[in-house]
DNA sequence: CGATTGCCTTTTGTCTACAGTCTACTGAGC
DNA sequence: GCTCAGTAGACTGTAGACAAAAGGCAATCG
């Protein structure tokens, strides 16, 4: 115990740079699903060096590590290239998404309880009223926060950690037409809370099924109305 | 089109060497995986390097990659250590691994034609004879390629990329306790096989799911048998 | 005798330098 | 005019060196 009169959380913690490679990580990450670097782009790594202020090293580690996610491809004695997603590859991750939510879903409606509901509902209420206001972005965060909390009451942290990619990873194949899929989604939000509240786990897989499956499809629509 | 006159295969390639960080990666998981280095030991950059004759560097990005594995565990300014399994982790995985080969058997019975089947029976054979044989690791080796195999004929590589991570630290927890699981698991192999014939995707699934959850049972039985 | 503080060792985090390799261009030969 | 060899440039792969942070130990003060 300390033995300090200071109150608990009155100090600021200090915050700490934390590993430049993991800064280098999260800006590169960042600048990547913004399509600030574009898909196909070479990834010089004296130039991103120079432009974020740091030597290659950090930068080198990065990369590598968006290299094992996927998201930049890696030629050996060439560099870094950003991933170029393919019609297959899109789909392939849309269908692991689909299995790796549907779980989730019927694990969450086998253990959440109470305080769980209130939450999710929560989530839902400021989706719907996002939808109705119109701030696309916001809806797109609270969308990817509302399954991110499906996926925590599932308690399956492993399960958490590859939804987390994969998920990253749909969202930015799927940004550009994740605009219009707005208010249909959000009453299959509903349908799901009902579900786990009543620890339905086959019900509450099938919904959350129909729901990933409803946004491959919008997916694909994408080209024809384009 | 090449228009020297060799046969395709004949050059062999003249071996690279590859990335040096490639190979320490593959030795240090394999030093992980055979229990050489134990879980909770502390990894030091300057002896592994060292020890194994190369620099600090191709070290660290060996270590990185298998930390965002789940292989080792980074601690910021203090090191590598070896990721501790704990018993609920042993069962997560398990269940996220019966969830992806459920898919892959899925997948397998949609897509496999008979030049699959065929190749999936061969390796059953050689399974089969193996138990008989009483050759365990032959055994643990053809069981893994005949999982490989499967996921192969599903034909999504975003799923088997994700199944081999899985299936390959399950290996590892579950390497103690593997030798027990022996002739049943090729007569469901043999079912298996029977299912995607038939291209019954449900069976399929449903074979597969049994056939994980025994082992993850198996695996549970450890502790009172021990 | 116990707690605290300062120093010291060890290890990581980062930077700079050098060697190997691939690409693309230039110029000569056919 | 086209092809091919040769060469120069650029970038990565690897190594070594330096600085900063964390943990451990001993000495000191209460």
């Amino acid at each position: 115990m300390l033995s300090t009169g200071l109150p608990q959380g009155a100090v600021p913690k200090l915050e700490r740079p934390g590993p430049l490679r993991e800064r280098v990580y999260e800006a590169l990450l960042e600048l990547i699903t913004t399509r600030a670097l574009q898909p196909g782009q070479h990834l010089v790594e004296s130039e991103l060096a120079g432009h974020l202020g740091v030597s290659r090293q950090p930068v080198r580690e990065a990369l590598q590590r968006l290299n094992t996610e996927g998201w930049v491809d890696l030629r050996p004695a060439q560099g870094a290239f950003v991933h170029e997603p393919t019609e297959e590859e899109a789909d392939q991750l849309l269908t692991v998404r689909t299995l790796l939510e549907a779980e989730a879903a019927r694990l969450a409606a086998a253990n959440t309880g109470t305080a769980g509901i209130t939450a999710l509902e929560e989530l839902c209420a400021k989706g719907e009223q996002a939808v109705a206001d119109g701030e696309v972005d916001l809806v797109v965060t609270l969308n990817a926060a509302f399954h991110a909390k499906v996926m925590e009451l599932a308690g399956n942290v492993v399960l958490a950690e590859l939804a987390g990619q994969v998920d990253r990873r749909v969202r930015w194949y799927y940004t550009p037409v994740a605009r219009r899929r707005g208010k249909q989604s959000w009453i299959e939000h509903r349908a799901l809370i009902a579900a786990i509240a009543e620890r339905d786990e086959g019900k509450a897989t099938e919904i959350m099924r129909a729901h990933t499956e409803h946004t491959r499809q919008t997916y694909h629509r994408r080209e024809r109305d384009a």
